[in-house]
DNA sequence: AAAATAGTGTCTTTGAGACAGTATGAC
DNA sequence: GTCATACTGTCTCAAAGACACTATTTT
C-alpha cells in the first residue's frame, strides 16, 4: 500500500493488532447501517407505497417527515440482512411477504446526519389491505412529497426496477390477492406500466408461459364470470421472453 | 438493550435519548461494513477473476485463503459506497473503471468470525490487463478453490448475474479493450456464455442496437482486415429487445 | 334482446436462428 | 491461385401488436 496514506482498514482487514474486546469490536469507526423497505401496493386503481411519519422527539433528524418504513439492523434480533427486512415489514404491515427482494445499498457520509450510515433496500410487493389505511400513498403523491432522508431517491429507484421488471416478469401478480382473472390481473400491469396493453396478446403471454394455475371459475368484477387463477410459484416469478412494446418504433 | 423485546432501535431511530457521544456514537452494536469487488476480465479464451490471499497476521480470519478484494468501509476517506469500491478496484488492478455496478449486499450473524458484518458487493468488468498477473484464476478453478468468508456465495452470484445479462445486453463490451472487432466480440460474448453463437443474428443484434461506432478498419486476430468499433456511450450498457436463444425448446 | 365484458382468431411485424453464399487479404 | 476469415443475404420461426370476432352472463 502507498507510504504517504496511512494502512487504514484494508482487505477484511485486522483491526489494529493490540485489539481489545470494547464495545464497538473495531478500533476504527463503523457506519450505521440499516434497513428500508419499499412496500408498494395496487388500490383502487392507483400504484400506492406505504410511508411512515418520522418521529418528533428531540434529537431525532427529519421529525415529522414522511419516510420509507425501516430502522437499525439489530444485530440481536436479525440472523440476516433479509430476517431484519422480513421483521420491518411484518411489525409495518401485519402482512406476510409475497414477494421481498433486495434493492441494493446506499452509503455515505452525509445521507444521515448522525453519520456515516449505509441502508439495504429491499422492495415488497403486497395485495391491497382490507382496511384502506391512511399510511398508503398514490407514488405520484409520495414522489411530488419531501421524503426524509435520501428517500425520494430510494423511492425512485425502486419505482425504476418495478416499471422495468414488469416489463417482462410476471411481478405484478404479487400485487393481487388469489384467486384474479386475467383482466384483473392486466389492469394491475397497465396501473404500473402506465400504458394500456392488448388483451389478446396478454392474454396469450400470460398463458402460454405457464406461471398460472386454473382454479375454477369465480368472481366478478363485472357481469361475466371468468376464470380465476392462483400462481404456481410463488417462490420466484417468472420471466418473459420479450418485453411488452417491443418496438416502441 | 431494550428490556423484554419491543421497540428496538427503529426506523432509523433515535439513539436512546441519553446520547454521548461515544467512539461509537450509537449505544447498540453495529455491525461491520465491508465492501467487496468481483472482478472480471476475460484472457486467452478464458472468463477470469481477480481474487487475493487473505493476510496470516494472528487474529486474521480465514489467513491465507483466496479472497475477493475488498475491506472495509473507510468512513474517513469514502464519502460513498461507490467511492470506496472505485478505490478498491484501484487499489488492486490500477485500471480506471469501465463498468462497475452493485450486485448487492450480504449480511448476517455468521459470515464473519469478527462478529455481526455486511458486505456490499459490486462488479467490475475490465479489458484483459497487459500483464498476466497470478492472481487472476480461470472462474470455473475459483469456484472449484475454497473462498474465504462466504465469497463462494458472492462470486457465483456475481456469475450469475454477468452471465444472465450478457444474455440480452451489451456489458460484454467492456471487458474488452477499444478498439475492437465484431468478431472479437462475439468471441468474449461465447466465452462468458459457454455456447457458441450465429455469427449472422449476432451481427444484426450488434450493429442494430446502435451502440457501436465504427473506428476504420484495423488489425488482424485473422488473415483479413475487419472493422474496429468501440462503445459509442461507456456510461452505461445497451438492453436488447429479446434474449439470445430466446426459445431454447 | 341489449349491454358489457370474457375470451378467440387471424394477419402483420419484429427480430432471432440456420445456413449458404460472397468479399478480402495473407501466403 | 488457395485458405482462412470478414461480412451479407435469404428463409424460417417465435412471439408480440392490431383488431375484429364470438361467447357468456346480468339486466
Amino acid at each position: 500500500m502507498p507510504p504517504a496514506k496511512k494502512k487504514s482498514p484494508s482487505s477484511p482487514a485486522s483491526p489494529p493488532t493490540h485489539h481489545q474486546p470494547q464495545a464497538c469490536g473495531q478500533d476504527f469507526a463503523k457506519p450505521l447501517v440499516t434497513v428500508d423497505v419499499v412496500i408498494f401496493t395496487v388500490q383502487a386503481q392507483r400504484l400506492q407505497v406505504l410511508l411512515v411519519r418520522r418521529p418528533t422527539g428531540e434529537g431525532e433528524p427529519c421529525p415529522g417527515m414522511l419516510a420509507l418504513p425501516g430502522g437499525f439492523v439489530d444485530v440481536e434480533r436479525d440472523a440476516t440482512l433479509l430476517d431484519c427486512a422480513v421483521r420491518k415489514l411484518r411489525d409495518k404491515t401485519g402482512l406476510h411477504t409475497h414477494h421481498l427482494e433486495q434493492l441494493g445499498s446506499w452509503g455515505s457520509a452525509g445521507r444521515d446526519p448522525r453519520g456515516w450510515s449505509v441502508t439495504q433496500v429491499y422492495m415488497a410487493l403486497v395485495p391491497a389491505p382490507d382496511t384502506a389505511s391512511a399510511q398508503w400513498l398514490d407514488v405520484d403523491a409520495a414522489c411530488a412529497s419531501p421524503l426524509a432522508f435520501d428517500h425520494a431517491t430510494l423511492l425512485n429507484a425502486a419505482l425504476a426496477r418495478l416499471r422495468s421488471k414488469v416489463e417482462y416478469t410476471s411481478l405484478p401478480a404479487f400485487l393481487l390477492p388469489e384467486p384474479f382473472t386475467l383482466p384483473q390481473l392486466q389492469q394491475v400491469y397497465e396501473v404500473v406500466l402506465g400504458r394500456a396493453l392488448d388483451k389478446s396478446a396478454f392474454r396469450k403471454r400470460m398463458l402460454d408461459s405457464g406461471f398460472l394455475a386454473e382454479v375454477g371459475t369465480v368472481d366478478g368484477t363485472a357481469p361475466r364470470k371468468a376464470m380465476g387463477y392462483r400462481i404456481r410459484d410463488r417462490s420466484q416469478a417468472t420471466v418473459f421472453p420479450r418485453t411488452f412494446r417491443s418496438g416502441e418504433s
